[in-house]
DNA sequence: GAATTGTAGATTGTCGACAATTTACTTGAC
DNA sequence: GTCAAGTAAATTGTCGACAATCTACAATTC
């Protein structure tokens, strides 16, 4: 049973492995920009730069290496995958087959909790985009609530395919939220998929994804151009 | 360029790591059975057992993790995870979305090399059905043709997530296998899927695949029902 | 001069050892 | 007898070192 004391009022302490957070800094460090796409990533280097021995380093650039973002070349290392317009796009036709499915289910076991869950989150949408700038949350934000959608169709596997390519997801929500100029206009996007799964209408609930995701996709794609022709011309 | 040498005849020594051997030892380990589930899963024993160290061994471990077959706690190691019914089931449902969206792909980007490929798998599955009693090597055969569709959607995040599923996937056609009694059926099952594809017809190709994978979860689903009820009445 | 072979430096792959943590057992108090 | 605390064995987490492999460059041959 996992019972939480009674309010002790601490918070929990850094419960999880050196591997989880090397690979968090590492996966930040590639999709910020500061390791260039294509790089090799040596792990010596990069034990040295954190301050710890190699193993630690080698098993997360092994669990980056599953979320696709290095690659890996046998007694060669690894490598920083750059983001290319085709991966991007890949990246949403894979998202477009995961979430169809997952809303076809939600609106299956659609219950309370759940409908509890995913209207506070688009709340939180509408919030961070008015009192808050930064815009790492707002992106969180977003994810959050894909997240808990994946989490409320009841199978995991989705879940996990989501967090594979979460990182990637981040990456890009991030250029969609750069472009828009009202960052309230995020949250709405997301109220038609509400408001089709409250209704509980299958039909209206899965063109309603496809056409949240098919938006973002042509925003993240037409950015990343502009991004990579600003890139080549200077 | 990748230009092969002209015709020396010689074949690609075994070029994977350890790592990917150690993780396809204890894979097959652990869908055959030899491993129970929910066991936890000793690195030193397993290290021991293989003759290596435990360093490949964690680092299998971890890919194993990422593809679902095992789970880790920190501080407490990997544990064998068990294969419910409705782990079964989910992982259908995630074939389901991603191969639906694999054939779609697929009628756009169809070409001779492709149908030349597929034609081919269908044959050999033909051939190991009438040839060759071995069961394993029509797992193997049927997995191919799936594979190869996925490698010839062009997306290569089908591929992955493919893959990551790959281990729990041959497990299940192993008791799809085990229950046909005339082996070519297994063959059989497929050729509607190619012959939607063939004629480029994207609306029978998905109904033919979605019949495809739906038959085949029925038929696991059934079978490993059975498999659990003769464990738990001995 | 171009291509091949040889060699030195660097990097990954693997290992055995020690530190940190967990688990199982024993001991003791009530 | 039950519960708690303490303790020892076992297991995972991390590390530094050595072996295997790759890369880059120099030397040699034609």
């Amino acid at each position: 049973m996992t019972q939480t004391q009674p309010s002790s009022g601490f918070q929990q302490i850094d419960r999880e492995g050196l591997v989880q957070r090397v690979a968090k800094l590492l996966s930040k460090a590639i999709v910020s920009g500061k390791l260039a796409p294509g790089a090799r990533l040596s792990e010596s280097v990069v034990a040295r730069e954190l301050g710890v021995s190699r193993a630690p380093v080698r098993e997360a650039a092994r669990l980056l290496e599953s979320s696709g973002l290095v690659r890996s070349e046998p007694n060669r290392g690894f490598f920083v995958r750059q983001v290319s317009i085709k991966a991007l796009n890949d990246l949403y036709e894979l998202r477009l087959a995961i979430e169809t499915a997952v809303v076809e289910r939600l609106v299956q076991n659609w219950n309370d909790e759940i409908e509890e869950a995913l209207s506070a989150q688009v709340a939180e949408l509408h919030r961070v985009a008015t009192e808050e700038a930064d815009i790492f949350t707002q992106v969180e934000a977003d994810m959050q609530f894909h997240r808990l959608m994946c989490t409320g169709s009841d199978n995991p596997k989705f879940l996990q395919v989501f967090e594979q390519v979460a990182i990637e997801t981040e990456f890009s929500i991030m250029l969609i939220g750069q472009l828009y100029d009202d960052p309230t206009r995020i949250a709405e996007t997301h109220e038609p998929i509400l408001e089709a799964l409250r209704a509980r209408d299958a039909t209206k609930a899965v063109s309603a994804i496809r056409y949240h995701i098919s938006e973002a996709q042509r925003i993240v794609i037409d950015q990343f151009r502009l991004l990579e022709e600003g890139k080549t011309s200077t």
